[in-house]
Parts: C-alpha cells; structure tokens; sequence
DNA sequence: ATCAATTCATGAGATTTCTCTATGAATGTC
DNA sequence: GACATTCATAGAGAAATCTCATGAATTGAT
C-alpha cells in the first residue's frame, strides 16, 4: 500500500497537538482508528515519527521534516478541491469561444455585459473570426463552441439557433416610417440605403436569395462594420439593411426596425459545439446567458 | 469522502494515456476499478474530468488545472517517501550531539573520519561543551545525545560507557620508558610531567583521588589542552598526565602510555541518552560507529 | 453490411480495509 | 495508593474497494 492523504491528516493533526486523542476527536474519529493510522504512516514511510508513551507524543526529526511536506500536500488537496468546486459552480475560469465578426461586434456586446454582472472572475476570450472559419477553428482550436451565422450540418458537430434576424430595413423613428408594418425588398429601389459591403456574409445571403428571384440590391452605400451602418442611419443617411437583431436598441434609441418581405429572409445566429465534448461549467453558463439574453431578441415566426 | 492519493494517482495515468484500460494496467488494477476512482474523483471535485466514450477519453479543461495540482501532490508523495526512506537508512539527514571539549578534541576526530567515509551525505552538528554542561544542555537543546565523560545517574538520562582510559604517563618510546609495565603516581615527583589545568574535570578527577591518599600532583606544565600536552611532550617536555584513550595513535606516533597506578584511575567516555526518545537513524548510525572506533580503545580490565 | 475487436460502464459478489468498542498497560496527579 | 488520562491492541462489524462478468458503443476489417 501506500502513502494515504488520510494518514497525512491525522498525522499533521497529532504533530500540532502532541496528542492521539486530540487529533481524532479533531477528524472525528476514535483514538484507536488514529493510532493505527500513526502505525501504518510510520511503517510505510519506515520511520518513527513519534516518540510515544501513554503521557506524551513527541515528534521525531523526521517528523519535523515529514510535517512540511504533509502541510504542503495537503493545502494542495484543498486548493484542488476549492478550485474545481470554483470551477463547477463557473465561478472561476475561461471561457474561449469564436464568434463570427457580425456577431461580435453587434450581438455579443451586451451578452458580455450581462454575464460580466452575473460572473465578474470568469475570463473571457472570444476570438473573432470569418464566418466560414468558424466550424474548422472549432475543430482545431481550444475553443469550446461558437457563435455565429451558420447553416447546414457538420459532422461531430451539434448546432442550435440561439436567435433569428429577419433581414430588415431599419431607419429613424419617423411618422412615415413607423407606421410601415414591413417593406418589399422593390420598394428600396426608391430609398437611400445602406448594406453591408458584398464581401460580407450578410450581404452575400441577401445577394444569392435576391438574384434567385431576378431582384437585385443597389445599396447607396456600402460599409463593413455593422456599427457604421447604423451610426449613418442614425445620421439620417438611409436605412441600413440588416438582420432585426443587430439593432442594440439601447445603443440606438431613435432607429427602428421593419421586416423586408418578398422574399422574407431570416439569418439565423446558430450556438456551434463540438459533439460528445462537455462545455466547461463557465462555457455553459456563458452559452446559458446568451440564450437568455438573445432569446428576447428572436423574431417572431411570421409578421 | 475526500480526495485521495489512489483516485489522483489513476487520474495522472488516464489523463496522459487517454485510457482507463491502459492507466489501469500500468497501476496494477482493472480496467472496472479504475473507471470506478475516475468516476469518484469526479464526484467528490464536482467536475467532470473527462469526456468518455467507448473509443476516446478526452481530458476537460477542468482535468488540464486538476492535471498540474495532482502531479504536484503526487510527487510530493514520492519525494516524502523517498526522503523519509534516506533517513531512515541514514543516508541523509542531520545528527546533532554534545561533546565535552576534552572527547571533542582528542577522541571524536576519528570517529568522524570513520563516520564520514561511510555516510558522506550526513551532516553533522558536533557542539563542544564544557563536561559539567552536558546533562543539562541535553535536556533543553535539540541535541540527540551527547558523548563526555560523565559519571552518576541522572533522571530520564541512560549512560552507556563507550570506553574508559586508564589515567596513564605518555611520553616518548624511549627503552627506558618502554621498558615500564606502569608506574606510580610517587614516581612521578621525580619526573618533568605535563598535566591538565586545574579547572578541567581529568585535572580534578586527579587531584581528588590523590589527596584521599594524602598524594598530590605537582605537574612541571599545566596546560589547557589536550593536544598542547602531547605536543610538550613529543618535544620531550616531560611525561603527559592524561587517560591513556585521549593518545591519538596516528597522530602521535612516537608517544606511548603507561598506566599510572596507586591508585590506578579509569576515566569513562559515556553516551548520554534522553530515555524515552528514539535517536534518529543518521544518530544510531554515529552511535554505532562511535561504539565500534573506541572499542577498541578500551584498556583492558587490568594490566 | 456484417463481424470481430476494443473500450468504457455497470452490477454482483468477494475481499480488503477501516473504524469502533472494549480493554489493558503505563504514567502522572492528588 | 487511588484516580484519571493516554496510548496500544484485539475482535467484531461496517464500509470501501476490487474483481469478474456482462453489456453497450464504436471502429476497422472482411
């Protein structure tokens, strides 16, 4: 057999009171269940580590050196112990994960902010990337899930729809324009727009869905960041033509949304994980937060 | 239940094996004990540490943290056990003993020697005393034992005798000297003789015996030091009073002792023990060669 | 597609280990 | 000298741990 952590207790226990009994009624066991203990550590370890007699229990020299290394692997047994209870309740840890760039900038702001509230000590690294790197970074690096717009299926990969935009023309809060239940998408011809610039994933979708139907998108302007487009809308510009759920409203309290029909387009912002891996306890409780957060955020089915 | 050393030990194996079968087999258990302690382990952390399917065992970033803290214990262990086993076969370790100035410096020198070549890795703390001091540094310092020439009974102290010197004349092997079975304390009057200072204990352990027989020593030198007296009297200064044990062989080739008799002194060389308290393996290692190198020293019952 | 092989999980039973109670021996106290 | 305290030990019972047998899932080969 071999050295125990138990024996090391009742052995640090008995070192600092100089006594058998003491030490048990310390552990919360019986005299005799600790001078075994004693006897056993002593034969393992092949040395005596008390002088004992029925009046006095003195530490032996290498006891003295014995006691330090006991101390030592014990704090370490409770430190571990601590520090995966800390984990486990995702009170402690990090959580890296890929967001497509869109997502990032526009949706996971304010999904931050509230884990941030609910989890101040959990280190956050969210790593923005293309959204078509995003299912073969996963598989690659030490991310644990992804955010982003992602369609279709993926082997030893599990997708779930955290949140679906529809694509929507937002613009200012004017009489006019709030009183639009929706617009066509030939309607924008006449209107001053703004759309993400072609190369981006939502502009793309938007493209290929159009182009299907012989209809086509002649933005005004073009930008990369979702942010400037809606800085400019907010100007008065136009309206910038995004998924519904990459308006932050409180970011933007004069601008409204309003779905583009004919044909109604939806872009789904998808959580990705890699199958038959368990999400840490602090990734699950960021994942839990975004669904909660984006989950108000979720177009209704038709409208 | 707590964490034990057995669950982390099966751990470290299935984390860098990525196998429960395979850790299993390097500690000598089943494939079924060993699925059992992980599963353990995990309850008692509150973490999962693995994510295990029939065909892989993929560590959680969890066991990552846990990984670093177990290694740590478990070589912490090892090296408890590897630390205690040098001690207790006294290849490590400290041995601090008292000496009396006289033992110090006259006998234990070859004790050392002999000790060292033996446990080179021993360190050893020798501290010199003045003899009346032994008995009660003993009982307060950290000193293990001591080695003096000491007489009486003294409470929770054993005295075991290591060797004991007849009071002798050394002096010069010359034929004429050599030639001397012994000679009496009256023939010395008549001789240039070298003799201890008054104040030290071989010089009144003299003078007591002698004035109890209405003799008394009235020395040509008196000298403080042993080893002074056998250099007066190499130089052939006269002859050296002293206990025919303190007469380094090696050291002084040229000298030889003859026992003085009427009366005829023993001076013991004790060991002092605490009772009650175990040396230390390295202490029990010295003690022994101590016994052996002035065992042969002892003068024979009479002669 | 089927079959064999590998690997992990689980349940039952056996074994080992642990712990407690009871008791004895030693030692210091009043 | 009686008493109280403390450690050691023996025996019984409880708890744990291990092994064996088996099942389920998955991979690779035929």
């Amino acid at each position: 057999m071999n050295v125990t952590l138990r024996q090391l207790r009742i052995f640090t226990g008995v070192y600092r009171t100089r006594s058998i009994t003491r030490a048990a009624r310390e552990l919360g066991i019986t005299q005799s269940a600790a001078s075994l203990l004693i006897q056993q550590l002593e034969a393992q370890l092949g040395v005596k580590l008390f002088d004992r007699s029925t009046r006095s229990v003195q530490p032996t020299l290498a006891a003295d050196e014995a006691f330090a290394a006991a101390e030592r692997m014990l704090s370490d047994a409770q430190g571990l112990s601590r520090r995966m209870r800390d984990l486990a309740q995702a009170r402690a840890g990090r959580v890296v994960f890929l967001a497509s760039a869109g997502t990032a900038s526009a949706l996971l702001p304010m999904v931050l902010a509230k884990f941030r509230t609910g989890h101040p000590d959990i280190e956050i690294d969210m790593r923005d990337v293309a959204a078509d790197d995003l299912v073969p970074r996963l598989s690659t690096t030490d991310a644990e899930f992804a955010i982003g717009s992602v369609e279709g299926e993926f082997a030893d990969m599990t997708i779930e729809t955290l949140t679906s935009g529809r694509l929507s023309a937002i613009g200012r809060r004017t009489a006019d324009f709030a009183a639009r239940r929706s617009l066509t998408w030939d309607e924008l011809v006449q209107l001053p727009t703004i759309a993400m610039r072609s190369e981006t994933r939502i502009r793309m979708q938007i493209d290929q869905a159009l182009s299907a139907q012989g209809k086509r998108l002649d933005p005004t302007y073009e930008v990369t960041l979702i942010n400037t487009a809606l800085a400019m809308t907010a100007q008065g510009l136009g309206l910038a033509i995004l998924p519904a759920t990459m308006l932050p409203a409180d970011q933007f309290p004069t601008l409204i949304a309003r779905p583009l029909v004919r044909p109604a387009l939806t872009r789904p912002v998808s959580l990705l994980q890699r199958q038959g891996r368990t999400l840490s306890p602090a990734a699950q409780a960021f994942v839990a937060t975004a669904r909660m957060v984006l989950a108000g955020r979720t177009a209704p089915a038709s409208g």
